[in-house]
RNA sequence: GGAGAAAUGGCAGAGUGGUCGAAUGCGGCAGUCUUGAAAACUGUUGAGGGUCACACCUCCGGGGGUUCGAAUCCCUCUUUCUCCGCCA
């Protein structure tokens, strides 16, 4: 867990990191929304009102405190330069009287506070109103359906069957290098992918994003920043001799750049992408549904970030969505679009469409993007905000999504383009490759 | 790794114990002028807490200390820059 010192810090940089007077103002309707999640806050909500109250009781006496005492020694200040020293050790005695209480009251503030934030912070993000009620995947709503599913028959191979048949993928010696669920890919493999990387982020680039490249290793104010910490630390490979994490997804170091910054409302929107490999530890996954590339402790993805004005941050999530549909289209691979329920909706997020490509061979659907809006919460934490045209600062709404997720679109390239020559690369990655058939 | 310097508002940059939340410039916003724009001129402009609104409190990289009083003095941590060394 966390050092005690540096969670002072934290908790000072995530001050009011989800505003107080939101809940106080609309406790009922996120109380509501948030059954959605199968929560019921209600207690929660109490909770957080009374700790505020303490919170401001305690700052106001202190204030009054402090106020005192300033008035004091600007008055011993005066005093002594009128040469009326004895006037002035009086009031010197008072004053020290009075630091001592301040003392005492600001200890009993910096409780207070520590209280409130430990409350908020295990508060997830309120469910946008489209979001369905539900307990699990089961409950997630299929919003869009499209692409042909090849007929292949009964001789169709799963694709790490097919990785094996044609040597570009070699998970047995990423187990002895490292373990399991760290492939090595080979050859005409290792190509194909590179060529996904690259298509990737040229088709994010035409679409404006910029691109970037960025640390593999955040520290923890950045987990912090986009909510991965505290709730999801043991999904993170922590390098405890530095105290740092090997990112999950580059949305972590990406959105962090932004981090506590004030930006100018004609800088927004803010368009990013980048690729990079993720590190995910995934503990407690076993069985057939993590066999080859479905489940990895290593892989690549390409992801898009923005920074919105919250005006318009639903009509860029549906601006990303149709970017990756345009991506998938490309390839000619059959998906799906679900809009996940509120029990299968991340912590973070208020709104999250999963895409989702049928894999042939395994006669199941796999994840290969999920592209979210997170509202004001991350950047809440982030201290992410915008000056308005009015002069008033505000938070911005932050979104990601993946465009696109490597190791399952390569499985799904795999197991719908195999042919019994062998495996057909998708016209449009030809160009990147170099080659149209891997046999 | 060794030696030195530095960290101030959106940015640049003054300020070395008491009316400093902080000069000045740029940028931003509003206005004058203009057919419109630019330029020029005038005004305004840090953030957080708190309040119905004031008052008031906090913040000059982080943490701690000295003092009645700290941007200013001390300790410590972090970061940046310059020079040297090492290195893909």
């Amino acid at each position: 867990m966390i050092s005690t010192v540096k969670t002072r810090e934290i908790y000072k940089f995530l001050r009011n990191m989800l505003q107080v007077n939101e809940i106080r103002e609309n406790k009922e309707v996120f109380i509501q929304a948030l059954t959605k999640r199968g929560l019921d806050v209600r207690t929660e909500f109490e909770a957080v009102l009374k700790a505020d109250e303490d919170r401001r009781g305690t700052q106001a006496q202190l204030d009054d405190t402090l106020s005192q005492s300033n008035k004091f020694s600007k008055e011993i200040g005066m005093l002594f330069k009128q040469g009326e020293v004895q006037k002035a050790n009086e009031l010197k005695q008072k004053s020290v009287e009075l630091k001592e209480t301040s003392k005492v009251l600001q200890e009993q503030l910096n409780q207070a506070t520590e209280r409130l934030q430990q409350l908020l912070y295990d508060l997830p993000n309120i469910p946008h109103e489209s979001v369905p009620a539900g307990t699990d995947e089961n409950d997630n709503e299929e919003v869009f359906l499209e692409g042909e599913i090849p007929a292949l028959g009964d001789e169709a191979l799963p694709h790490w069957e097919l990785a094996k048949k044609y040597d570009i993928i070699d998970f047995e010696l990423g187990v002895k290098v490292t373990g399991a669920g760290f492939p090595v890919y080979k050859g005409k493999g290792a190509k194909l992918q590179r060529a996904l990387i690259t298509y990737f982020l040229d088709k994010n680039t035409e679409a404006g994003y910029t691109e970037y490249q960025v640390p593999l290793m955040v520290n923890e104010a950045s987990g912090f920043g986009t909510g991965q910490l505290p709730d999801k630390e043991g999904q993170m490979y922590h390098v405890t001799a530095d105290d740092m994490y090997l990112i999950p997804t580059a949305e972590v170091p990406v959105t962090n750049l932004f981090r506590g910054n004030l930006l100018m409302h004609n800088e927004l929107p803010i368009t990013c992408t980048g690729y990079t490999p993720c590190f995910r530890r995934e503990a407690g996954s076993y069985g057939a549904h993590v066999r080859g590339l479905n489940r990895l402790h290593q892989f690549d993805k390409v992801e898009i970030v923005r920074i919105e004005h919250p005006d318009n941050s639903y009509t860029a999530l549906e601006d990303m969505v149709e970017h990756v549909k345009g991506i998938l289209r490309d390839l000619k691979l059959p998906y799906r679009i679900l809009r996940l329920c509120g029990g299968d909706l991340g912590f973070t997020s208020a709104l999250t469409y999963d895409f989702e490509v049928f894999s042939t061979a395994q006669d199941r659907w796999l994840e290969i993007s999920s592209v979210s809006n997170f509202e004001s919460f991350q950047a809440n934490r982030l201290k992410l905000r915008f000056k308005e045209t009015d002069g008033r600062n505000q938070l911005v709404h932050t979104l990601n999504g993946s465009a696109l997720a490597l190791p399952r679109v390569l499985a799904g390239i795999l197991e719908n383009y195999q042919t019994p020559e062998g495996i057909k690369i998708p016209e449009v990655l030809v160009p990147y490759c170099g080659f149209d058939m891997i046999s």
